[in-house]
DNA sequence: GGAAGACTCCCCACTTTTCCCCACACAAAC
DNA sequence: GTTTGTGTGGGGAAAAGTGGGGAGTCTTCC
């Protein structure tokens, strides 16, 4: 399982790509083959599924019981926003016009490595959501991980 | 497991490197293979863990469940900070800036062998920090170790 | 149906940063 | 006094990030 990590802010040009840091490129399964599948977010972000980690979640989703209302909600708002795209010869994906505006992303971008998947914010908007979450880290890490 | 000990004071050069003592190196396992990962201390230093020791924390972060939101914030703050570094033929690491930032860490810097990690503290704050924690070890051993 | 415009890819080019290697100074050891 | 190892500094090649041109496709409007 690929395992990101760091964080970065890079630019997005002027047809709407950016970079993902060569690090994270690095830390890609050779599954993947350079795809990856672009989400919304929880948090107002827009995730970035390596190919192979996309088909676990995609798994999962298609598990869930299609005779409950709320998994059938579940399942199309997630799928809804589900976008694939690949990387060119540089290194860059171009972001989809509905993500980036959901996320609030202009010419600027912050990526974070989060484990299975990597994170695309407005630096503004990821200043503003620390702000809001100020817990502390030990307490969290209590509470999450426990005894 | 490595057994980080002593101090030193360093300096930083122009290119944001720093040497790790010699005999901290020698105490490396060979699993570690001369990379760390580097993280966010809770105290306002940087964490320096040799790549074996990364490895089991790393697990456990991993066998978190991303659909609970405090998991999420968790990870996102812990790996977000995270950073993987190798020995230069020197024996020197480069410090990340985002990191160097944090810690507060200029020219120079005391490093601290603790334990099963190594931490990167700039030396004025390191001082602060001694002053703020003044109980006595005879006390603080008593108080952790008592029982 | 055909032309104008938008959009998507796939290249090429420039700039900055990173990484690898060589070199020197000082200290300890023999 | 020479040798070995450790900490420090810096040059140069390679890689990474950024910007933009141009062919091909699709849409839209005449």
């Amino acid at each position: 399982m690929a395992r990101f990590k760091g964080q970065a802010e890079y630019s997005v040009d002027s047809k709407g790509r950016t970079a993902i840091p060569a690090k994270m490129r690095l830390a890609l399964s050779p599954d993947a083959g350079g795809t990856f599948t672009l989400t919304k977010g929880f948090e107002p972000c827009i995730y970035v599924y390596p190919l192979d980690q996309w088909k676990i979640k995609e798994d999962e989703y298609g598990r869930l019981n299609t005779n409950n209302r709320d998994a059938r909600h579940l399942v199309r708002m997630i799928l809804m926003w589900a976008e694939e795209v690949s990387l060119d010869g540089q290194g860059r994906i171009s972001l989809p016009k509905a993500l980036s505006d959901y996320a609030g992303i202009g010419d600027k971008v912050l990526i974070i490595g989060a484990m299975d998947r990597i994170e695309l914010w407005n630096p503004e908007r990821f200043a503003d959501y620390l702000q809001d979450h100020t817990d502390d880290q030990e307490t969290l890490a209590e509470k999450v991980m426990g005894s």
